[in-house]
Parts: structure tokens; sequence; C-alpha cells
DNA sequence: AAATATTAGTTACATTTGTAACCGTTTCAA
DNA sequence: TTGAAACGGTTACAAATGTAACTAATATTT
């Protein structure tokens, strides 16, 4: 008789602790939350308006604005008028953001060797390669709406 | 030069659409969220108070007792005082929590193989181990504010 | 080229979640 | 036994997030 699994709950636990313990130990550094954002805007700087990272990260534009907001409060982002389109905004990162880059990816490394300590090198890879396909296959799901008739119809 | 990956941060993403999923597919049913507490409390039904449940979830009581309430509202669950300690209150799923518990099993179910189609039933199994493995060692974290000091010594 | 629709970004408000103080009950030490 | 501390649960308030409506600029249609 197996235990039970629901591996959307499983994950936000781990997502939760893995980003808190990342926060904790980058909070010395003056940043406690979006990483993410914040290196890809590193290795894209100047050339994204907060639109191209709304698609990045798939948020919607309200939390990437706020995001954008969060980083230029704390002077690693500048917002830039856009020449050719005035809607938009180019976003380029300041030269704390990229001093901070080395910080993040040490971090980053420090939590992995902490949540992965037990695991050996061939499950390591294992677990990558299906990181990879689930966030592979969440990037082209259908909207929930279309899943609830397809799951309906089979029934 | 390989692709920085945060673990925690596709884990978030890979987590928000596996429980949007869940929920939608389970809305018709009238229930949208929770469904790891309330599969817990029918297990163990008559047998948990709040306190126990929190424990059992890893959340503070506050949150708990929403959980609570939320089912309570749903007709899913009641609260019954416990006679040997007037705090405390035993928890007890209604007849219709039974009946949905099928419901949720066969969601979850429909689920995990809408995100794992792509799995072969060895990736499942490594995938399976892995995230074991991680949620084991969550649950034995030393707090944030450990790691910190930890990760400084070292430096 | 004037009217309409669309787009990027922002603001305003509603809902959800986190945190701290609180209340009645129980435990424990003096 | 009685006064302080701890405990389970609740309430109240603060912060974060989601949703919808708005503004200014550009694109499209006729």
């Amino acid at each position: 008789m197996e235990k039970l699994k629901i591996y959307g709950f499983e994950m936000s636990r781990i997502s939760e602790v893995y980003l808190s313990t990342l926060s904790s130990i980058m909070a010395p550094h003056g940043l406690d939350r979006y990483y993410f954002p914040l290196l890809y805007l590193c290795e894209h700087s100047g050339k994204l308006t907060q639109k191209d990272l709304a698609e990045a990260i798939r948020r919607d534009k309200v939390y990437t604005m706020r995001i954008v907001d969060y980083l230029s409060d704390k002077d690693l982002l500048k917002r830039k008028q856009d020449c050719n389109d005035r809607r938009c905004q180019i976003l380029e990162v300041t030269d704390n953001a990229k001093k901070l880059v080395p910080k993040i990816k040490e971090a980053i490394a420090k939590t992995d060797e902490l949540l992965f300590h037990d695991f050996s090198t061939k499950e390591k890879e294992d677990f990558k390669i299906g990181m990879s396909k689930l966030f592979a296959t969440i990037n082209t799901l259908p909207d929930p709406e279309f899943i609830v008739k397809a799951f309906k119809k089979k029934k």
C-alpha cells in the first residue's frame, strides 16, 4: 500500500525552503528576492522591455512591474525610455547589479549543496533531467479550461 | 557554457501549474484547494487536533486554522471539543469528504499523467526518488539563521 | 487622415498570506 | 494552592499578490 504523493504539494514546500534558504544567504548582501529575474536582466541588460521580462519569467505585467520597482529601489536597475516606441522602457542593470551576480551564483551553489547533499552524481543528473522535462512541459500546457473539458470527455 | 538553473524558481513555477491544473479538474466537484490537508484529515479522521494537522503540513497554526475554517464551510470537516483538554479540538471529516476522496485521487492521477506524459517509467522512478530525498532533507534542515552563520564561517 | 483597436505600463482595489498580540485553559514550580 | 509560564486556538492588522480598469502611445481600418 503506497503512500499517496501530491507532487505539486511537495514541490511547493521544497521551493519555499529553497528560496528562503537562498534568501537568508543573500540577505547580508541586501537582496532577498527576485534572483532569477535579476540574473536574467543582467544577461540581457539594455535589450529587454518589461514585456520581454514578463514573458521570460511567465508572469503578468503587474507582477513584473513590481519586480522592476523593487530592483530600481535597490539601485540595481534603471528604466530608460525607448526612443523608437515611447510606450516601452528599456531595462538596464547598474554596476551594483553586476557586482551582485557572483554573490548570487555562490549563494545558489551553496543552497544546492545543502539541499542535494545526499544525492549521488547520478541522482543529481537524473533529477535535473526530470526537472527540465517538467519545466518544458508546463511551458507548453494548454490552459486549465481546456484541461477540464478534456478530462470530462474522457470520463 | 551551461545555463544557470535555480531549482527553487523552477519548482515554484511547476508547483503552481500542477496545483492550478489539479484545481481546475476538481473545481466542478466544489473543492479548489487544500487537497493534501483534506486527504490527510480523511486518513486520520477523529484523531487529529489543529496542532497535529499543522505539524503534518508544516505550517503555522493560523494558516492551519484557515484550512479548517475553509473545509468546515464546505461541510467537509467538523470541529469537536476534546473532553480531556478543552483547549483542543478534534477534527472529524464528514461523509461528504469521504465521498470526495476518490475524486481527488482521480484528479491527482490525471494531473500526473498530464505533467509526466513524456517520462519513461524509469525516469518517473528516478524523479520520485529525487523528490523523496529532497522532501526528507527540507524536513530536517536547520533554521535559516544557522545556515547563514555556517555559510559566513566557511568563507 | 480620422476613428478605432491594440499595446506597454501604471494605478486602484480585492483577496490571500504572514506576523503578532490576544484569550481561555492547562501545566508546573514555589 | 496559587501565581507564572506554556499551550491551543482565534483575532486583528500588515504585507504580498491577483484582477480589472485606466492612461498614453502606437497600429490598424476605412
